[in-house]
DNA sequence: TTGAAAGCGCTAACAT
DNA sequence: ATGTTAGCGCTTTCAA
């Protein structure tokens, strides 16, 4: 056989395993069958100039035929800015409605650039945090998007300094200086508050999530603060925290009613904690008797009776805030690091609005 | 300097970014600083034996001062059955209630394994389809959990004949003989009919979501052949399909009551369309008259007035059998494709219990 | 128990 | 416009 025969449709000169399909077609094989070199295949799979369109038509033809499909790692091998293309997202659990919101955020974004989204559920549990971000790691991310559980987060900065951009979402992360994209989490719990005491309620409960999660405690010290602006004691103004499901959230809420002064709003300051108050308020029959907002807006919340008042966070752009802020630093941004706040807005609805008892 | 005083600590072999941390450490560079041989230092990390305690001690101390995180990819590069302990999720949405609840379920048995998921979003698109499972086998995932849209799967033929493990989640694939797991759609949309019928209801409308999704018109068949069980001309049935939003169904059934003879009962065939059906009947007043079953369970959906009757899935479970599906695979089951069928049930709660009027 | 050399799929650098 | 060679970070193979 001479080589002026060797054009595409001539397999003879392949591995019996990849002509049967078996095997995944390389580079080298598409090259043979194409009867061109290895680098000239590769310029065309990179879209690199200086390739005849001849040339050209015969490589992609013996791609198609090949079902040839370039391995994205190995490619980065050899590059000097090797990028996997790849970025790595750290959620509270990917189950849960708001962290849903902030993944498909960051998803739009990466789609734009061709970026595929790695997902993990930290599920507060703070033995996992560095073991997720480490599985990104290995797996050689260009970026971190990260939701932290720990209370220090340094032992990321020899991994930041080595050149990983990553942003730090809904939580604000301790012990290193990197981007933030996250909501007002004390002023909003303010403005909670301050509209329960506008109406007319000095008793009031603060119902929160685990402690050890940063958003849980600036809620409830923006509670207090806000509490403390309006002169009223801390004595009057039950805190429970450490709720960390629907149900411990109904039953401290029942609970609550088997006080001698129980209060006359509540203010549930995150989302599954809303549910379960709601929950309790119902099966009390207590609904229109006390004011409720919560953190985090509920799905359908509106339609519920009374319709529920909530601050409501905007999780959707915090996720594209935050990727486009990691975009940016891939791209060769080193202003200082920022912290984006994102504000919440009061949704006033009904159950909010219900005034407290004149005693 | 002699060979001898090459211990753990000595720097001065290794490249002066390593040792600064601007630049990755490699393997090389930690055998350099052990004092040991690359292939010892790969043998630690992989925990082969034949490496003597004091060697490995040496090794996993350089490991440790460097910060050396093996590379994944560049490890299978050469491994005889690579595996990128990575696998590809492509759902609807990943801010959709049942698809981040098959997420989370694929994620817990993968997690199980260390076994990193990339997460995709098809958003009904019959271009995203290939275009997104392209981007994971790119990125030579283990195997693919996927949701489709188009009328037929069969171009992925080649990549299952290449040895990449597949299974279909909520929708099954045409055109390619693999794995699924789904729920018995038309079963259930029957039964939700039948409970209707049951009430009393002659005059049934079905809103269901996109007909180009599998689902959706398994569902639409189940209803109308109950209704042919039933006895009941499918004139007296409107059939209402392709809603995308909650806006789109709320409109279609606030037409639907111009109508002369309007229905008394509507089965709301997805999650979003029931939404927007709920949205629509308590906009009119007609919640308490007219009766809704809706198919997907929808958050909160026992607090609403009246409380809504639901076939629902179980979303977690699909996403584990799923992802055990394919695990069973990738350990080397070879039986025959299967499509599990996981049991839909119908929760009882208030709005599919509202009887026909009587004419 | 250890290490040297070859090679995985690909690109950079340098030919021609 | 195209090809050749070396080498990316690691494992395999084989020798010591």
């Amino acid at each position: 056989m001479t080589s002026l025969s060797r054009e595409v449709g001539d397999l003879s000169g392949l591995p019996e395993q990849v002509v049967s399909g078996k095997r995944r077609a390389r580079m080298r094989d598409v090259a043979e069958l194409a009867g061109v070199g290895i680098k000239t295949v590769s310029r065309v799979v990179n879209g690199e100039r200086d390739v005849s369109p001849a040339t050209s038509e015969k490589v992609l033809a013996a791609i198609e035929r090949l079902g040839y499909r370039p391995d994205v790692y190995a490619g980065n091998l050899r590059r000097s800015e090797g990028r996997t293309r790849t970025l790595g997202l750290l959620v509270s659990s990917v189950a849960n409605p708001f962290a849903s919101l902030v993944h498909r955020g960051v998803e739009e974004v990466a789609n734009e650039r061709g970026v595929a989204v790695f997902a993990a559920s930290l599920d507060e549990d703070p033995a996992a945090e560095p073991r997720k971000i480490d599985a990104f790691l290995r797996r050689r991310v260009d970026g971190l998007i990260l939701t932290t559980i720990r209370p220090d987060q340094s032992y990321l900065a020899p991994e930041r300094d080595r050149g990983t951009p990553m942003v730090f979402v809904d939580r604000i992360p301790h012990g290193i200086d990197a981007d933030a994209v996250v909501c007002d989490n004390a002023e909003g719990a303010a403005a909670a508050t301050r509209h329960l005491v506008q109406h007319g309620h000095r008793r009031i409960a603060f119902l929160g999530d685990l402690e050890t999660i940063e958003t849980a405690r600036a809620r409830r010290e923006g509670f207090l603060a806000e509490l403390a602006r309006a002169g009223i004691a801390a004595q009057d103004a039950p805190v429970i925290t450490d709720l960390q499901s629907e149900e411990a959230a109904e039953d401290a809420v029942r609970r609550l009613f088997t006080r001698a002064h129980p209060p006359t709003a509540i203010f549930s300051a995150q989302n599954i904690v809303t549910n379960g108050t709601i929950r309790a308020l119902r099966a009390t029959g207590m609904s229109h008797q006390v004011a409720l907002v919560g953190f985090d807006d509920i799905s359908l919340g509106d339609l519920l009776d009374p319709p529920v008042t909530v601050v409501a966070q905007d999780p959707l752009r915090i996720g594209r805030l935050a990727a486009e802020r990691l975009f940016a630093r891939l791209d060769g941004d080193v202003a200082p690091a920022s912290t984006t706040v994102v504000r919440t807005r009061l949704v006033v609805r009904g159950s909010g609005e219900i005034h407290a008892p004149v005693d």
